[in-house]
RNA sequence: GUCGGAGUGGCGGAAUAGGCAGACGCGCUAGCUUGAGGGGCUAGUGCCCGCAAGGGCGUGGGGGUUCAAGUCCCCCCUCCGACACCA
């Protein structure tokens, strides 16, 4: 009798070996062709949770999988080391973030190594390293060396009852801050942004390329919103403004019965006339102060409100005067923050148009019996001069953007609705932004040779969560680097998206000290050939990512032809639990500990793929712990296979049945692996160790099992490779089947009548439709049903059917 | 509201090109192994009728195309996710 499998022993033998060895090295001269496998970097809250092992499951897995192909696979991890529940917990405990944060970094990566997940920790980064935070501020200063990044008023978050800024984090969904519950404010204060919008059409344009999620793609490019249409400007009577609008539909242009502008626009107190001075000002100063809460706590269509101006555009179209209003369903940054407004083709004008009493002329005559409101459909025009009668809307648009141009009043306009990345987070636990405040000079550069600005040791946590920067006296006290007078420190840090927005690019030359990266290194590795992570990064963190991988090449830090950071990208399901999230903020989380533990690290791995699809979300129930069992039994079977064939499955009888199942299995669960589809490449390989027990084991349909089932499993297959061979698996070949061997010697033909299976066939797969026809026919099951009657049609699919209709 | 995804046994899920629905596993049932342990092995397990042979029904619901539909087309229902006044 062979010992039991001691999963314990085992693994933790393959996984100091693999450390120990460095098997999982790569340098940037490996002769072997590069493949870049990354798992999105971790912020460190402590052990991992079951959403990081499936993630490091399919990851590892990959890894070991390319390894094996012949492939140099960089498979580097690092962690996202700033943010928000590090400076929490130093504003509750006063224990230092950096402190915290360190502490939490070894749990972490314990957990990892104890999955069996392999990476070359030389090239660990950690964003709150002060080499990586040289390397972000070199970042940040190059890009706004560029024009772009640049520093603007905009609203932030203002809690009254703390008396301080608050990141979007810290606002609740009900628009309270989640410290003081008190209700969030918006104030105007300068504010640090890089220019993604100038990316818009390029971000666009290159998601054609990337090999990602179609739905993934498809919220990238509804977050960018791009919108063709025109922008034209109208007259105000009785003044020298003109209002500029944006519209996609400037063949409605004959329906606009009043204009609406957004309450921040500059012309709103310009045009106002003086009977409505007050009412306008009371109406910019009530929105000014509504917050969020309003907007989001109402469902369904918002109630649209507004205030009459007292002024009058011309719609240029007609001639016609029509009212200005103000009102707050216009935004001042989309657009020109101005819009014709035509209700009889637009919902929210619509509402509004209805709600103040203003007129509906129709410009597209709609269908008949039609019911609704506004009618945004197609039609002939109506009521449209010189659009009249023309039904096609592109037809109708081109027409009118034509008309605009030769007038010299509008020309066809582009829109995206994304918006600027705002980057400026008044906290302390964050990169800061290496800028010195003048009185005389503005804001000025820190110069690269006094990179990096790190934030200071000896600083104390307010619990209004105020950032201790600007109290610092030590850290904001400093001179100006052009004339050298006194001058204040920046003490807003940057967006934690920062630092994830190039980490994948510093993990190809980790010790670099000069530059954020060399662009021989980067031009090794990059693009990531398979990136992985979770759906809840498919917009921002994709798309800062992307945006930073294109200015950087612009910037020339980067290499000219790198325009996209991920080729692949795969989308991993969430853990659920109870229909909710897995998370700690919800108190559900499960922990990998007892089963590896228990049954051992290879089990939980082959329960994440084999539980299903990877992009799927997992329901943890009372069930998952019964199939973990249920892999590790399948490992234990595989172990008393391998070690004891005489006893668990003697030599085959036929083993040219066992070899020809073994090329099969080969060439399924090979295309399985290319196909992500892990858990039925599981099942694969639970069906052949079914069929070896039950029609004997030849080494070869052994070895074949083991190196399948080694990127899955590595710890026992590793361990089993070396009893039987002296040789280590994952540095072994994957195998390949012989085409010659993939038939089977016989097949079942089913056979149908008037398509239900009524009989079953054993033939030979090359075998010719008459024969099939024929065979069928004399089936004592057919001529029972057929009673003498000649079929009206026979079917034959040789060598999987025949069906007869009469 | 708009966009995207999904509905298959008691459960997780298979079904690559329209061709045996339910692979594989969990659970359950029976038997064997008689040194218990979260042990090992074998067989069975969609539902209904039937002792059986066999028959009928069956992939959210309704229609359609086809010799043949989980798969293709039309309508409807439910659930999940993203965006949510972007002119």
């Amino acid at each position: 009798m062979v010992e039991p499998y001691d999963a314990q022993a085992v693994e933790r033998k393959w996984q100091q070996r693999w450390e120990s060895e460095g098997t999982y090295e790569v340098d940037n001269d490996d002769p072997r062709p590069p493949y870049y496998v990354l798992c999105m970097y971790p912020y460190p809250s402590g052990p991992a949770h079951m959403g990081h092992v499936r993630n490091y499951t399919f990851g590892d897995l990959i890894v070991r999988h390319r390894t094996m192909h012949g492939h140099a696979v960089l498979s580097p991890f690092g962690f996202d080391s700033f943010g928000l529940p590090a400076e929490n917990a130093a504003i509750k405990t006063g224990v230092h973030p950096r402190v915290f944060t360190e502490e939490r970094i070894p749990e972490l990566t314990d957990s990892v190594k104890r999955m069996g997940a392999v990476y070359d920790w030389r090239r660990e980064v950690r964003s709150h390293d002060p080499e990586y935070m040289r390397a972000t501020q070199t970042i940040f200063l190059r890009l706004w060396e560029a024009g772009l990044a640049y520093r603007a008023k905009a609203p932030v978050n203002w809690c009254p009852g703390c008396h301080t800024v608050l990141a979007n984090e810290q606002v609740r969904a009900d628009g309270t801050c989640d410290r003081s519950g008190d209700v969030v404010q918006k104030r105007d204060l300068e504010q640090w942004f890089f220019k993604i919008t100038a990316y818009a059409q390029e971000l666009l344009d290159d998601l054609d390329g990337l090999e990602w999620p179609e739905r993934v793609k498809v919220m990238q490019r509804n977050w960018i919103g791009r919108s063709e249409g025109a922008e034209f400007e109208m007259a105000v009577e009785g003044t020298e403004h003109r209002l500029r609008v944006f519209t996609t539909r400037p063949d409605t242009s004959f329906g606009m019965t009043y204009a609406v502008i957004a309450p921040e626009h500059p012309l709103a107190l310009e045009i106002t006339t003086p009977e409505q001075r007050a009412a306008v000002e009371d109406f910019v100063a009530q929105v000014r102060m509504a917050s969020d809460v309003e907007r989001l706590s109402s469902e369904g269509p918002l109630e649209k409100r507004g205030v009459f101006t007292g002024a009058h555009a011309v719609n240029p179209f007609n001639g016609k005067p029509v009212p200005v209003y103000l009102a707050d369903y216009v935004l001042m940054t989309y657009g020109t923050g101005a819009i014709m407004a035509v209700p009889a083709e637009d919902q929210r004008d619509w509402d509004f148009a209805k709600a103040y009493g203003l007129p509906v002329v129709r410009t597209v005559q709609p269908p008949e019996g039609w019911q609704g409101e506004a009618y945004p459909g197609e039609g002939p025009r109506i009521n449209s001069e010189w659009l009249d009668g023309i039904v096609d809307t592109g037809e109708a648009k081109a027409k009118a953007v034509e008309w605009l141009e030769a007038e010299g009043i509008g020309e066809r306009k582009v829109n995206y609705r994304l918006r600027d990345w705002l980057l400026s987070r008044q906290r302390f636990w964050g990169c800061p932004i290496p800028v010195v405040n003048c009185p005389d000079h503005g804001a000025v550069p820190v110069p690269e040779s006094q990179l990096p600005v790190v934030a200071p040791d000896d600083v104390e946590f307010r619990p209004t969560g105020e950032s201790p920067l600007r109290f610092h006296e030590g850290f904001l006290r400093t001179t100006c680097p052009i004339c050298g007078g006194p001058a204040e420190r920046e003490t807003d840090t940057m967006d934690t998206f920062v630092d994830s927005s190039w980490y994948f690019l510093r993990f190809c030359d980790p010790q670099n000290r000069l530059l954020p990266f060399s662009q021989e290194a980067v031009e090794r590795w990059m693009p990531v050939d398979q990136y992985i992570g979770g759906i809840e990064h498919a917009i921002l963190h994709l798309m800062y990512a992307r945006f930073f991988t294109k200015a950087l090449a612009d910037v020339g830090l980067g290499p000219p032809s790198l325009r996209e950071p991920f080729r692949r990208l795969f989308t991993q399901g969430m853990i659920r639990m109870d229909g909710t999230k897995m998370s700690k903020s919800r108190g559900n989380l499960v922990g990998p500990g007892r089963y590896l533990d228990t049954t051992g690290a290879d089990a939980l791995r082959l329960f994440h793929l084999f539980v299903g699809p990877p992009a799927d979300d997992v329901d943890w129930s009372d069930q998952s712990d019964e199939v973990i069992e249920g892999c590790a039994r399948f490992l234990r079977r595989v172990w008393r296979l391998a070690l004891e064939p005489e006893q668990a499955a003697p030599p085959p009888a036929e083993p040219d049945n066992v070899e020809r199942a073994s090329h099969r299995v080969i060439a399924r669960v090979s295309d399985e692996y290319e196909r992500w589809s892990y858990n039925t490449a599981v099942a694969s390989l639970m069906e052949f160790t079914n069929l070896l027990y039950k029609e004997g084991a030849t080494d070869f349909a052994v070895d074949t099992l083991l190196l399948l089932l080694a990127p899955m499993a590595p710890h026992i297959t590793a361990e089993l490779w070396e009893r039987r061979h002296g040789a280590h698996i994952h540095a072994q070949r994957w195998p390949t089947a012989d085409p010659t061997k993939l038939t089977l010697e016989s097949t079942t033909m089913v056979v149908q009548v008037n398509g239900k299976v009524r009989d079953r066939l054993e033939v030979a797969p090359t075998i010719v439709a008459e024969e099939a026809e024929r065979l069928a026919l004399a089936s004592p099951r057919v001529q029972e049903l057929l009673a003498g009657a000649p079929p009206r049609k026979v079917v034959v699919r040789p060598p999987k059917l025949v069906n007869i209709v009469h």
